[in-house]
This record gives C-alpha cells, structure tokens and sequence, in this order.
DNA sequence: GTGAAAGCGCTAACAG
DNA sequence: CTGTTAGCGCTTTCAC
C-alpha cells in the first residue's frame, strides 16, 4: 500500500505533474477541462500533499533565539535552560539552530540592549519571556518590521504582531489559590495576599493572580475572611511583612503570587510564626523542601520548561512543514502538593 | 546559511557521496584512507543526516490501529476518540493510516476476538489500552510473532514485547488522594476505599491505588484514622454500599479509586447522607458537574486523552524521523478542583 | 496552456 | 574499494 503522489494523479488524468502542480497551488494557467479532471481527482483521493517531499528543497537553517531573564537573577526561569537544550538536540538535526539570550530581570536596559543585538543577527524568529510591557511592546515592533517573527511566552503582552502565546490564565490562576486557601485555613480568620517584586514590572501577572483571587472570595459567603494585601520589594520583604503581620491578628494564610514563596517561609521561620499557611508559586528547589515539609501546603505550577518546549515546537513546526502556529495556548494550572510533587520534576 | 550536506563533505573529502554515505552507514568497503579523511570531517562539521530526505523514499503508509475499550460502556474511554481524531488529521499528509477498534470492557472474548482480527489485517503498529492482563500478555505475543510493533497506554503490563508505555505511577497516585484526604478529613475519623468495577480484570490499578492511599497513612500517625476497603460490583454498589456505610460510624471520607465516583455521590445523595467528603479519578461529565457544585472534592486526572495523543506520537515520530521511542512515560499526576478544572478541559 | 527536466538530500544498485 | 546513477515527491524553470 502506497501513498498516491502528484505523479500518481497526472497520469490518471492523462496530464503531466506541472499541471497538476499548477491546480493544487492555484497558479492558474491551466485549461478549464485540465482543471476539472485534476480538481475532480483529488478531491476524490482526497490527495495530501507530502510535507516532507515539499520541504525538501529548503535546505535553510532556521534560527530561532529565545530570550529569557536570567536564570542567575532569578531561579525560576532555570527550567528554560533545559527545555531549550532538549529542543536544540531534538531539531539539529532539521536544521534548526536554537541560541539562548538572558537580560537582567531588573533592568530595561538590559532587556533593549539584547534584543538589539539580537536584531542585528536578524535571526528566523525570536521567543521571547517579556517581563517588561512596555519595552516589549516596543521591541515586537522591531522585531516585526525586520521581519523576524516573535512568539511570546510566559508573560502575555497584548500585541497583533506576536504570533503566539503560551501561558496560564492568571486571574483563574489566582482562583485556584483562593480555593485551595479556602480549603485548608478557617473561617473567621485573615489572608494576606503578598506580592514580592523587585522592580514592580511585571506587577501585571500579581494584579491578575490578585483578582482571581479576591474574586472567588467575593463569591463566597465573604465576610467571614478577611483579605488584606502587602506589595513589597525583596530588599523590604522582611522588615515589611514583619510590621504586616505584628499590625494583623488572626492570620491562617498568606498567598504569594510569585515565586518567592521560600523567602516568607524564612522570616516566618526566624520569627517563629507558625500556623500560617502558604500558597505559592513555581517548583524552585527552594520551594521544593519546604513543600515536601509541609511548610508550604501548596505551589501552582507554572510550567516554564513546557512554556519553553511548547513555544519552540510550534515555531519549527511551521518552518518544517507549514504547520498553522496556534495564536494561544494556555496550560493546565497544576496544583502540586508534597505527593505529586514527583510526577512534575522526574520529568 | 545553509545545512551541510552529504555532497559538500564528499567534495571536501575528495570523494563521491556513495563512499560519505558508505563512512555513515558503516557499510565498510572503504579505504582507510578515505574513512579517516571523512570520519574526521563528519565530526569537525558535527554533521547530521537530513532525516527528512532520509525517508523520501519511504512513500509507505503506515496504519496504525488504536484498540481501546468501548467508550459507550465506560465514558472515561471518551477523550481518546477526540484524541484520535486529532492525529488522524495531523498526520495523515505524511502518509500516516489510524484507525480505530473497540471492545467491551466486560468480555475478554470481545478483547481477543478485536484483536485477532486486527492481527489479520496486519498493521504496522498497534496502540492499545489492555484491560485485561493475561490475555493481553497473549495477544502482545501474537503481535510480536507477526511482527507488529506494540505500545499500551493506561494500563501496564509487564512484556518485554511492549515498546512503549504512557501511564501514571497508580502507586503514587493512591498517595496523592490519601494527602488530599487527609487534608480535608477530620482526625479520629473513618475513611472508605472505594473499588468499584464490573469484573475485577482490572483490580491491577486499584491495587495500587489502595496500596499508595495505605501506605501515605501509615506514614502519618495513622492511628487516629481508621481506613478500610470496600470492594463491589457496579450492579451491587447501591446495596453494598449502603450496608458497609451502615455497619460504621464517624465516615469522614471516600475513596473511590475509579472514575466511577458518581455514582457513589448520587447514593449518599438518596440517602440523604451529607458531610462525607469524596476522592475520585477522571473528568467525566458525570463527575465535572458534582466537583463544580463541591460534592466532589478532587478528580485525579488521568489524563486519558494526552495518553493516547503521546502514544501515537511516539510512533509516528519513530516511523516518519528514526526517532527512538522512550520505553515509558509516566504522566503528572494532576490534582483537579472546580477551579483549575476549566483549564484541564478547555484544551 | 502544457510537458519535460532539473534538483532538493539521501540511499541503494550497479558497474567498474 | 569507489564513483556513477536513478529515484523518492514536489517545485520551479524553461521551452514549446
């Protein structure tokens, strides 16, 4: 058994594969009866072209640069880093070069100066994990009159010119929390929603995570719990949430909208407050203990590896074999507690 | 910038494409000489077969048969047809043939009957969902025997014969609901491991469920709950169910270790007994509606659908790219609430 | 309008 | 041992 093929189906229309070619791109230049018999044909084959035939003359080399904070500055994105070497392994071979740029999350000048370079080596396409809005509105743009395509993921900019995304909803994101919280702290008591940020640019994401959050709250019978919010830099984090707490009573959970959850359990740790429960982000090593101990109750898994892998993949499928790139995509909210904590790393 | 080619190296070695091929493929008879000379080149260039010319000549089709248990008997098979369907139509221009088998969960006959048909038409692969161990051992030999290449998904069994499985670890799955209860369950409170299934061929899982779930509370100072097991047909369910909850007092919490737990939610419903809080797998509509109304308080999410996805994509890749197909592939054991349940379905 | 032919990268058969 | 050649399915060019 074989696949029909363009020559297959010029000879049982009694013309030659040029014209078949020319009916399947609608080149025109072919007589109306040619056209009949040959539409007819494939129609009745249902005739695919074979992809990997098509590309066979393109024997280019695609690169792609993915550019993310850096993982030294902040451990979340640390994940990245294989994702893009596994990716690089897997696509070599295609023809796919796959480089990896870091700029500091804490600063915009590092964010501009190394999508500039990139631009200059004017690659294929650019991945981009934007932290900072408006920058990045600014940079796609560049990227887009140069011609160089730009997925984005991770952090969603609101932008005609990305080709994709890939992400999680952030407001259901923060829902997730609140029920979890719900569930595990009493009624009557405090929660405390704590956004720790260096630079306050992606105060984006928390303000999402913080909606969500307050929203299924709202929608409760709310007035038993009380929910205040503490936004602070790292640099503060401890004096502040120190004050915070000293000034609250009754508290039973705090949830972190970033990563940093590992960095309250410290201080709450040194100030011997127990009896708080934690709900954070992302599956850092320094997480990971204080999951597998119960301190934190729950991380939301934010994916960063599959947010990689996924954006990637999508790019060099449609350079491969013209694949269509999905403009969206968002994960699943993982929620992941001490016992399937293994099923997400071991992976 | 372009690929390196086959033809390049042969005109840097000052030799012809047959003797660079010859070098790659090992196929020896070639001179010493001309070996060194291009081996070492091949090395200096980190030279990668293009694998998509590599198969240009194999204009083959290739069928792939997916067997699984008639979704119209247990609904948690449902995803896989949509999964199906997805492949299919992805794959089909590379030449690539899925079709689809059913058989009844309840009947080993109609297993091995399904089976030794598709023996006959002779596939190039088959993916199935074994229900039933000992005959799926044969049937996997039967393959074998014929040269059929075999994956499984959802259900492991132990052959040797089998290239590949997509699954969860059921063990740690069994410990992941025993976290999630204990969470929500009050001390010195009694709770029920629920088994329900028609024939017990599949007691396997359960199992393993119910070992995971015992072994987490042995753990803990388990003392003060009180865990015991109820094993039952669908058709007994209502009356044994009621009985057993009858024969103990202070139930804080059941287990059921299928997606079957709608059922059990619909008799505590008639009668009229509240507070006991419920585990179950699998987003069956079924269940969707009693987790979004907090009846049910977690589904764990095998994750059907992306099984079956994964398990076709193996193949396909491995027939189409030379790719090697990981012998398994143990999915994350998802935690769903009526929260992050939107983003597991919405995909 | 149309067919013939060359070529993409790789493999395999064949002739030397 | 080695080079040449044909051919996989598709596209593109060129001549008629």
């Amino acid at each position: 058994m074989k696949k029909h093929t363009i020559k297959d189906i010029a000879k049982m229309a009694g013309v030659s594969k040029g014209t078949v070619d020319r009916v399947i791109h609608k080149r025109g230049k072919v007589s109306q009866k040619a056209l009949e018999k040959v539409t007819k044909l494939l129609e009745e084959i249902d005739y695919q072209p074979n992809p990997i035939a098509r590309n066979l003359k393109n024997n280019k080399v695609y690169q792609i640069y993915v550019v993310i904070p850096n993982p030294e500055e902040d451990s979340f994105w640390e994940p990245c880093i294989k994702s893009v070497n596994d990716a690089i392994a897997e696509f070599k071979s295609f023809g796919i070069v796959i480089k990896l740029f870091f700029y500091s999350p804490n600063s915009t000048k590092s964010f501009k100066d190394i999508n500039n370079e990139i631009l200059n080596l004017s690659p294929y396409a650019v991945l981009l994990a934007p932290l900072f809005y408006k920058e990045s509105i600014s940079v796609v743009k560049n990227y887009q009159s140069a011609g160089i395509k730009v997925s984005t993921f991770n952090n969603q900019i609101d932008s005609k010119q990305v080709v994709s995304f890939v992400g999680q909803n952030l407001f259901q994101s923060g829902r997730v929390a609140a029920r979890l919280m719900h569930m595990i702290t009493p009624k009557n008591s405090e929660i405390i929603i704590c956004h720790i940020d260096e630079t306050f640019n992606n105060a984006l994401h928390m303000q999402q995570k913080e909606k969500g959050f307050r929203d299924y709250f709202d929608e409760q019978n709310h007035d038993s719990y009380t929910i205040s919010t503490l936004s602070v830099s790292q640099e503060n984090l401890y004096k502040s949430l120190i004050t915070f707490l000293k000034s609250k009573q009754n508290i039973s959970g705090i949830f972190v909208t970033t990563s940093k959850v590992y960095k309250v359990v410290e201080i709450l740790r040194d100030n011997n407050l127990k009896n708080i429960k934690l709900i954070g982000y992302d599956l850092l090593t320094e997480n990971i203990d204080f999951l597998k101990e119960d301190i934190i109750s729950f991380l939301i898994h934010q994916n960063p590896k599959t947010q990689t892998y996924l954006g990637l993949t999508y790019l060099v499928e449609h350079f491969l074999f013209d694949k269509e790139i999905q403009n969206q995509k968002l994960l699943p909210i993982d929620i992941v507690n001490s016992e399937n904590l293994s099923s997400y790393i071991e992976n």
